[in-house]
DNA sequence: CTGTTAGCGCCTTCAT
DNA sequence: ATGAAGGCGCTAACAG
């Protein structure tokens, strides 16, 4: 495989590498006869633009990177989605790149995109990488957190306030009469957990409620039914009268073993909320309440911040934006 | 912001820049007195290795592109799954972007990974994009086609047979006694539907049964629940008794119009079954029969046949790894 | 074991 | 409108 460069072009089309590069960039500084002349060069003998050569100049690619948490989590496909149309719209690519939660991965891929000097990157940190993004950040590329907010108003971040989110899944599963309840979810290391747990924990104990934590070591639906299982091994009178999952995969985790089985009947023995209201989760057997985030407009708003902290960054505007959660009441809690 | 170079590390660690390089890559080439005083200095500078240069260099990253169809198909995500878990044992990051089922959105993604020089592509392409993913791998860059048979030797592929999986899917409608049976999926430019149909339209014909299209834009939950209003629009005489859906997510939107409405009773009026197997099939309102496809195991293989293709390009190994589609029977479509 | 140097392919002045 | 030349940052080959 011959690699044909810019200078194979210019001499087969009968022009100076210069006059090439201008085609391809400024077209219209170029005579349309010549223009034409290098275009059928570039096509006959198949030339791809380097594109290593091209940011080795330039500085910087044309490319966002996308760092999520776990990518068969529906609600980061689809702020990838809002992500990607939103870049699109700016000639910039988005690629994602999957932590699954873990630190070494999620070290990796930042790295990578650091060093491929990447327009931008937004990243749902798996725990404490806070100082080593705020390095990146200095050194010049651009850090959006994403469903995580930033307390640092040098560092943008859209998120949802997650003990809000939590306090609400609670206040719901309370008001439905329940006092029995536990949160499944982990690990706590990551914030959301952490976050939706200490606000369910303190809406409980205003009503002088307490909260079981059963721990999970994954956002992920196997975890969830794992966390089931346990429930379902215990005593009907030492089981929990309501389960508030970390979110919408662990919720349906559970709810695949507590329906199964046919041991438990949600809602009556153990309502069940989940967290991100993702698609699936009105199409679930028993439909899920859940705590819907906007994911979408979440992507969508961290590539704006990115741009604007681009093109603006000293600009006087908001740099941590926040949704709110919302509440999503289905038959897994109703009644 | 200052870009440091390995000049600036250099200097700083008062050796020169090929010793820089050593240390970053063949540490042991170098006496560890120097290695940690050039580490204190990298560390001091905070020096981000450039790897546009450093691939301008070598030739190519360390990058593996995977186009996906629909980055919030649980299937894909599932593939890409797979694809990571492998790439990663070998060194190599996989960086996914979404083509949304959009032939242009697909070009710009091959167009970019080729201007990287990414080690190699996985796609699923949208349609015929095939002379163009052909050129591309004359011109160096592998291309493995993923779930998608390539009909061609020196094309690598990983692919499920469609058209026998649209036949299992049929053979099992009509096996529970359906013989009004509708086909809902599109669009048909996608070979996946295609082969998927004509599967089942073979099925159908040898038992003297028809099969109605019912055409979708794309292949979302939410063309899924419009195709499922468009039927229940009719009179309970013109609707089909049975629907096989493209794929889950299709089927899944189906499956919520069908029974929010209460207005068909699923399987009893009408069966349904989708293709992919995706987690969220089994934890359905009614849990969904299917045509599974062993996604990370797809993805895995891609990996794999891409690095063969690059260790070992003349090897005399299968190119086109076919799995078998397998059945799956649940609720919706028992009795 | 360490230093020097020649490109990798492209883009962008600066001349012509 | 076109051409010539320097250099982006890095690595590998070769000298020392």
């Amino acid at each position: 495989m011959m690699t044909v460069s810019v200078r194979e072009v210019a001499e087969d089309a009968g022009v100076s590498v210069g006059t090439v590069s201008n085609v391809l960039n400024r077209p219209e500084k170029v005579s349309p006869a010549t223009v034409s002349r290098v275009q059928a060069s570039i096509a006959r003998l198949g030339f791809v633009r380097n594109d290593a050569a091209r940011q080795l100049r330039a500085g910087r690619s044309r490319t966002i990177g996308l760092v999520v948490l776990d990518i068969r989590n529906p609600f980061f496909a689809e702020i990838a989605r809002g992500a990607e149309e939103r870049a699109d719209e700016n000639g910039l690519s988005v690629l994602v790149a999957n932590s699954d939660e873990k630190q070494q991965r999620e070290a990796r891929h930042l790295d990578l995109f650091e060093e491929q000097r990447v327009t931008g990157v937004l990243v749902t940190p798996v725990s404490e990488s806070l100082p080593r993004l705020a390095q990146m950040q200095e050194r010049g590329t651009p850090i959006v957190l994403v469903d995580r907010e930033s307390h640092d108003e040098r560092m943008a971040s859209v998120a949802v306030d997650d003990v809000e989110g939590g306090r609400v899944a609670m206040e719901h599963l309370l008001s439905v009469g329940r006092r029995r309840i536990a949160f499944v979810g982990g690990p706590v290391a990551l914030r959301q957990v952490a976050d939706r747990l200490s606000g369910a924990q303190a809406a409980a104990a205003e009503e002088g409620a307490g909260v079981e934590f059963i721990s999970t070591s994954a956002l992920t639906v196997e975890e969830g039914r794992r966390a089931g299982r346990q429930i379902l091994a215990r005593n009907r009178a030492d089981r929990p009268d309501a389960v508030f999952a970390a979110n919408d995969l662990l919720a349906l985790g559970v709810l695949q073993s507590l329906v199964m089985t046919g041991d438990a009947r949600v809602p009556e023995d153990i309502a069940l909320i989940g967290y991100d209201d993702i698609d699936f989760a009105a199409a679930a057997v028993i439909p899920l309440s859940s705590v819907r985030q906007p994911a979408a407009p979440i992507g969508s708003t961290a590539v704006e911040l990115l741009l604007r902290s681009i093109d603006d960054p000293d600009g006087d505007y908001e740099r941590n934006v926040r949704f709110r959660p919302e509440l999503i009441v289905r038959a897994s809690t109703a009644g």
